[in-house]
DNA sequence: GTCTATACAGTGATAGAC
DNA sequence: GTCTATCACTGTATAGAC
């Protein structure tokens, strides 16, 4: 009797717990920190605010679970496997889609957004973003720039630069607009085009005999 | 008599609305929109909270005045008539390192953070900041790059296309880094050293006949 | 316009019953 | 663990005297 109240309660618990955190996320998500309420993400969660407080000790650790949560998705994203060295243009237009697209995406636009705009109160959020996101895609790409370097078909002498100018080629200023919200993912010419623009310019500096001409 | 203390009154109110916009501006800047109280402002600024309500309508409104006050100090900032087009790599560098000094001035820092951590909130603030900012630095290296061309030091032929990539070789990862604090302006390679790496790239792109070799 | 004082709403956080 | 009810506190905004 006693255990089965128990049970029950345990994994009620557990679904509360992520009721709060799937509340949570949305809305800091949508409207930043200090904007959001404790009654708000209670009321969203449909528990009470006491239940917020019996998970998570206040709103700031709340607020970090939910922003580390988010970065660690990011750890689990796509592998360079079925990259082939020896054609840098295609593997490079590949690699440049993936990353650009991942960057536009709602989700992580929100996440830079609401990072960038509390790092000065939360520092670490800081440190934690960058390992999760940015970091682990330059080692990616600086791994393929190396291994193409390797194979004849890229002049690289410094492959973590050039993996820091091919980010910054491809993320082009197309980023900031959308974080800014003047544009929407639809507008404006397609990611292709954009990946195949910078991936152009890239490959007129680091290719080993220009394809064109 | 009350001429007098008329006019002395007017002189002091212009002069309390200085100090409540500069007050504000700090503490927005350093903190954010949410964590700043009217309270706050109102004693940093040395007047009672009802006077900042009598020149501000509320906290909405001496917010948005701050920040188009900052952006538009952008609005008069260099100039490009030094650049020499004959000479492309110097005047790259020297535009480039303007512009990298530009981007991780604290104050330019402390401006992305917070406006692209309220942009959901107050939408308008995307086009203020981008047609102060981006777009202008965007449009003077797009014609120096269109004189460039003309002048015979560079092969471009979408020159837009061109200044967007030439910014975003420029700002690389630092300007990231920067914001997230995991850098202050001091630590790192010198903003010289980033600039002259992003130039050696453009010019490997689009310089007529490389330099080197 | 400017101040002091205050009304009012909403916040983060907790106590006690179940 | 979970709820209802409530706490103390802060921030927004206004009234009224000068």
């Amino acid at each position: 009797m006693m255990i089965e109240r128990g049970a029950r309660n345990e994994a009620s618990a557990a679904s509360k717990a992520e009721s709060i955190l799937a509340a949570a996320k949305r809305m800091f998500l949508e409207s930043g920190f200090g904007a959001v309420s404790m009654d708000a993400i209670a009321r969203a969660a449909g528990v009470s605010k006491a239940t917020v407080y019996a998970h998570f000790a206040g709103k700031e650790e709340l607020f970090g679970a939910v922003i580390a949560r988010e970065c660690e998705r990011y750890l689990s994203e796509f592998s360079t496997g079925e990259l082939d060295p020896g054609n840098a243009r295609t593997s490079l237009a590949m690699l440049g889609r993936r990353f650009l697209e991942l960057l536009l995406s709602p989700d992580a636009l929100a996440l830079h957004r609401i990072i960038l705009g509390e790092v000065g109160r939360f520092p670490a959020l800081g440190e934690v973003f960058w390992r999760a996101g940015p970091e682990r895609n330059l080692g990616q790409i600086e791994a393929f720039l190396t291994a193409a370097a390797r194979a004849g078909s890229l002049e690289i002498t410094d492959a973590r630069l050039a993996a820091e100018q091919f980010a910054a080629l491809v993320r082009g200023e197309v980023q900031l607009r959308h974080l800014l919200r003047l544009e929407q993912n639809a507008d404006g010419p397609g990611v292709a085009t954009l990946v195949d623009a910078a991936v152009d310019t890239f490959l007129r500096a680091f290719g080993r005999r220009g394809p064109q001409r």
